[in-house]
DNA sequence: GCTTGACCTTACCATTATGGGAAGCACCAT
DNA sequence: ATGGTGCTTCCCATAATGGTAAGGTCAAGC
């Protein structure tokens, strides 16, 4: 198999199978006498976990450490499932902070006539003399994950489109 | 205020500040006659207002915006809630990836033992030989933003911490 | 055999926002 | 004047990906 035909079936560009290679991600391949690389079904495999890996958010860095564990086949499943979990709370920290940011811009946006007027707290709230994020209601704790739904405040944003 | 002191005075760091005015972002300040920068309240105000609205999540370039409609006295409230709105949704669509993504592995991790078996299902979904994502419970539009709180699958996460 | 187009090769540049460091000059307190 | 701290510019690095350019290769058709 040809890089473009392993990009084809691997779901990973030619470009990253590449760059993949050059960072040690995977191993070189073996070429033709042209240079062409030419991949087996084995490397397709491989790459198609490290896209799966991408896809559910993995650094290069984790999906490297991921492979090193799909290749130790004595490996403990609680290695595994640790690494995952860790990465679960990544995600979920990442998820809270952009609920933050989503959930201020939506209450000032809220209050944001709209119209054809100046007058907007939107701009009043980023041009404010201190630091000070409008407190609000902050009824989230350090990090509860997916319990707190902020579905609360109604369709203020029937101007979506 | 020397630079230091608008760091300080701002959160945005020396470094970050001298950036910003590479790129235009900020007007070069007055200097010293030894080549200091030096600050007025009202750049250090600037300064603060592009902070406030990165720690909200817009873009370098989509600060730019803010501030010129900011500067803008005449501008229509309209405008500013269009773009806050454009980029709420943005944050929610980045929001939902991230939550598609917490749930699969979580969804993994649930099924994995965790022990010192080497059978894990984590990686055994990565290495799935075609690239199809377990179809599970894809109840989720394409991007009803926060409309679709799937806070459904109860605490299988009581390992959180 | 030769042309053509699709594909491969490497190498370099760009992106986004930020941090780090070096070399050199300025300022201030002792 | 000496030292420490702070300022200046310039260069490099990060993460992951895309783009382009210049050139070699392969296969098909004439």
């Amino acid at each position: 198999m040809n890089i473009g035909q392993a990009a084809t079936a691997s779901g990973v560009t030619a470009k990253m199978i590449r760059y993949y290679e050059s960072i040690g991600l995977i191993e070189p391949p073996i070429r033709t006498q042209a240079g062409y690389r030419v991949y087996t079904a084995e490397e397709i495999h491989e790459l198609r976990f490290i896209k799966r890996a991408r896809t559910l958010g993995f650094s290069i860095e984790e999906a490297r450490e991921l492979l090193a564990l799909w290749r130790d086949k004595s490996r403990a499943s609680a290695d595994v499932k640790t690494f995952a979990m860790k990465h679960v709370r990544d995600l979920e920290t990442k998820i809270d902070e952009l609920q933050a940011m989503s959930r201020t811009l939506r209450h000032l946006a809220q209050t944001c006539h709209g119209d054809d007027r100046p007058e907007c707290p939107i701009l009043a709230d980023l041009a404010l003399p201190d630091a000070r994020q409008p407190p609000a209601e902050k009824k989230r704790g350090k990090a509860k994950t997916h319990a707190d739904c902020t579905c609360d405040e109604g369709d203020t944003f029937s101007s979506r489109h």
